[in-house]
DNA sequence: ATCATGACTCGTA
DNA sequence: CTACGAGCCATGA
């Protein structure tokens, strides 16, 4: 893949690979992708994966694991109820058992990087 | 080429 | 404990 602009296509394929009812964190993707400081990055490539359906941006949420761009998802809780709908208990915008659903792309694909 | 912005994260007060 | 500021890289104008 690599034809684009390559971060973003890079972080797309990583929101793919999320499993059903799984989470993980901007900081995590962006330091799959080596650049742990780049989590901005990774926010705003899911500001242009929003137009993607294959890219479940819901499943991605800051460090704390607080949707914090449900913002983006319509303005109300859609976010929020996708991740219900997988499993994911949300409340108040904050994610529970996070750490029981957090979905590490390094710790789950560090053999292939 | 430079300036400004962004769905974040970390460190210090 | 909470709050604020600075750092970071990539994109758009």
């Amino acid at each position: 893949m690599k034809d684009n602009s390559g971060f973003f296509q890079r972080v797309y394929e990583v929101c793919r690979l999320i499993p059903r009812g799984r989470v993980t964190s901007y900081g995590a993707i962006a330091k799959y992708l080596g650049a742990a400081r780049s989590a901005r990055m990774v926010g705003w490539a899911m500001n242009s994966s929003h137009s993607l359906e294959d890219v479940p941006a819901h499943r991605v949420v800051n460090r704390n694991g607080v949707l914090t761009g449900k913002h983006h998802f319509g303005g109300t809780n859609a976010m929020q109820q996708l991740l219900e709908e997988e499993g994911v208990k949300v409340k108040d915008l904050q994610i529970i058992n996070f750490d029981a659903v957090f979905w590490d792309p390094m710790k789950e694909l560090s053999r292939e990087i």
